[in-house]
DNA sequence: AGTTCAACTTAGGAGGGACCGT
DNA sequence: ACGGTCCCTCCTAAGTTGAACT
């Protein structure tokens, strides 16, 4: 039954497609029990188990502290010290050593589970850090209406500032920015401000952007200590509020101040861009920590709205932004026991998918046949989810947001359906903008007929898809297929690229361009730097100019080997040595230099970070530096190797996702 | 069954400091 | 020491999901 059923109705689009998937040929999973996709897949737990019997003898030889007394020493004072000190030492030896090092006391991925959803039992912070007050401008930096000096009230004077901030930028040039910024400003006029402005054409902001741009050079050219004593003062105040203590942990917070106010900047075509963010105050915050706690306190002279003791959540702080009426909250960093066990889960969870995906995929083909349009509409939308890791997409709100979509959320105007195009039968043509308005633009081929229902069809709802979805295996949902996908692909590249006779250089080349697989699959675009094509020249510069050196590197050695064959003595032969390693050294520049450029090239628009932070198995990356001896630094920087400490703490060389 | 909401993950860009070669 | 490039960190918007509500 390969044929493309595609349904449009008037606004929304489903394809029902037949055959060839990308991965079709593993087909001895399809005759079994359907029953047991539901199973739990014990494999991983054996592995925990292994792995946590592994770590109890290594903590029985090095551990003489008190695991949950000294537990905050240990992890925050005493391992930097210790890896500081050993550092100084070894510095080779401690590329394999310091990760685990810096964890190996608090084995917190293996601490009990709570059950019935309970995140902590013990919770103790020092509140948020709000943005600073917005300080007057000095007297001689003038705003002009209509070309005439006016003096504003604080308040419009701060509004104003926001946008004087943005003047370079094409923001303000907007129809749609002007008119909702204008809007919330007139909000905080004085009257007779109200009656005189009318007109935000006729408003200068110059000498407030030039004074702002003058006080951003002034920082600039701070001095040393100025700048020393700045970074200081951050310091402190990262100690003291940017970590709290949750379960006998220290543990980082991720965001602890507060969003200062601002005029909101959506990403693409967002109808309320340009809106006031209001400032938060204290009495807009609910704080959550344990009862037993010693609570944060709010300001003087202020309150907080609320205090709670929900230990059914993660969150420390919330408040509720006014542009979208959303919440907002301060939660923990990565690298915290929290993110991190839900972090590993989540690749858990992708490895059962690894099991039953097969089976599944046999399923939604066959269900491509379905009498039921709305099991053929489900059965496609979940083949494109598989096939082109696209977001399950939700229905939003019109005119609350840019007008993005995904796979459920498809209208007939993003696709296009070729009977034959570049010499392929039955292409499907995909343009449309998904999240944050990046815009996925890809043509695939798809089966033998291709057959249009204009039938008009409901929409399939996101949630129908997931209850399916939760039937046929516990916990999977749309996004488990990106991260399933993302992580498999990493996974086949590197075995499939990585060549162990290459040097370091050519085989993390190899790595990136796995990464680059998976970061095209999810769609993962960036800008391209705006300096792009003149350091890519730059680049080729050092090429040519390497690639003389090294032709005169070659020339002097075959005339030193010439004169060493006259005159046969030691000195001679030595010197043939030594050119012969001066050619070999610059060999290997130039082809580091030429790796540089390829990588280079190949990235320019596409973002590696987002895949490599979020959909991809770290212990995949981790296994694979371990097996080619790559030092791990290499792939994650400092802050990737703390959230992802769990993986370096239990990944071996032979594992595969 | 549909809708709304809270909670949490995923996302690209800005800005600035680190780092590199000269 | 300097200037340009690169990379990291921060920032916060924009998604997904499950549960509560109607």
């Amino acid at each position: 039954m390969d044929q493309i059923i595609v349904a449009i109705r008037s606004r929304h689009v489903l394809l029902h497609v037949g055959s060839e998937h990308r991965d079709s040929s593993d087909k001895k999973h399809r005759d079994k029990d359907k029953e047991r996709l539901k199973l739990k897949d014990g494999s991983s737990d054996k592995q925990k188990d292994k792995h946590k019997e592994k770590k109890k003898e290594e903590r029985a030889d090095s551990s003489s502290f008190d695991l949950f007394g000294d537990m905050v020493q240990i992890n925050n004072v005493l391992v930097p010290a210790l890896c500081g000190a050993i550092l100084v030492a070894c510095v080779g030896m401690l590329v394999y050593i310091l990760p685990s090092l810096c964890f190996f006391m608090p084995f917190r991925w293996e601490e009990e589970r709570y059950t019935d959803g309970v995140k902590w039992k013990f919770l103790e912070h020092k509140g948020p850090v709000f943005a600073p007050p917005c300080d007057p401008l000095p007297s001689n930096v003038k705003f002009y209406y209509d070309g005439k000096h006016m003096k504003l009230s604080s308040s419009a004077e701060e509004v104003a500032t926001f946008f004087a901030k943005m003047l370079d930028h094409e923001y303000t040039t907007k129809e749609v920015f002007r008119k909702n910024f204008y809007k919330d400003w007139r909000k905080e006029m004085m009257s007779e401000e109200k009656s005189k402005i009318t007109d935000l054409n006729k408003c200068d902001f110059s000498e407030m952007s030039e004074y702002f741009k003058a006080q951003s050079e002034a920082r600039k050219a701070m001095t040393k200590e100025d700048k020393q004593k700045i970074k200081e003062e951050n310091e402190r105040i990262l100690q003291e509020y940017g970590f709290c203590i949750m379960d006998n942990h220290k543990e980082r917070i991720a965001n602890f101040r507060i969003e200062p106010p601002g005029l909101f900047r959506g990403r693409g075509d967002h109808p309320k861009m340009g809106m006031l963010k209001r400032r938060i105050r204290p009495e807009d915050i609910i704080v959550n920590c344990s009862k037993d706690s010693k609570h944060p306190k709010p300001p003087p002279g202020t309150k907080w709205k609320e205090v709670r003791h929900d230990n059914k959540v993660t969150w420390l702080v919330s408040w509720t932004e006014n542009i979208q009426g959303s919440i907002k909250y301060i939660m923990l960093n990565p690298s915290s026991r929290i993110k991190g066990e839900k972090d590993w889960q989540k690749y858990e969870t992708a490895r059962r998918l690894k099991k039953c995906v097969e089976q599944i995929r046999a399923q939604y083909r066959d269900d491509w046949k379905s009498k039921e349009m709305r099991i053929r509409q489900r059965a496609v939308a979940l083949y494109f989810i598989d096939k082109l890791a696209l977001r399950a997409g939700n229905e939003k709100e019109e005119g609350e947001t840019a007008d993005t979509v995904g796979c459920c959320s498809l209208r007939v105007e993003h696709l296009t359906l070729h009977q034959e195009m570049d010499g392929q039968e039955y292409v499907v043509e995909f343009d449309f903008l998904g999240k944050d308005s990046i815009r996925y633009y890809n043509k695939v081929p798809v089966e033998k007929r291709v057959s249009i229902i204009s039938t008009p069809l409901r929409l399939i709802l996101t949630s129908i898809l997931n209850k399916h979805l939760q039937e046929l295996m516990d916990g999977l949902t749309a996004k488990v297929f990106r991260t399933y996908n993302a992580s498999i692909t990493l996974q086949q590249q590197l075995n499939e690229i990585t060549n162990s006779e290459d040097n370091v250089p050519a085989k993390i080349l190899s790595y990136n361009r796995a990464n680059r697989a998976v970061a095209i699959l999810c769609n993962h675009q960036r800008a391209p730097p705006k300096t792009f094509e003149k350091s890519m020249q730059n680049l080729q510069t050092k090429i040519d100019a390497k690639k003389e050196q090294l032709a005169d590197a070659k020339r002097e050695l075959k005339s030193a080997k010439a004169d060493a064959k006259v005159r046969r003595d030691e000195k001679s032969k030595k010197a043939v040595e030594s050119k012969k390693k001066a050619v070999q050294r610059i060999e290997e520049q130039l082809m580091k230099l030429e790796v540089q450029a390829t990588d280079r090239e190949e990235n320019k628009q596409i973002a590696l970070g987002t895949s490599k932070l979020n959909y991809l198995d770290p212990r995949i990356s981790i296994a694979w530096c371990k097996k080619f001896g790559i030092p791990i630094e290499k792939i994650y920087n400092k802050t990737q190797r703390e959230k992802f400490a769990w993986a370096i703490d239990m990944a071996e060389k032979d594992f595969q996702f």
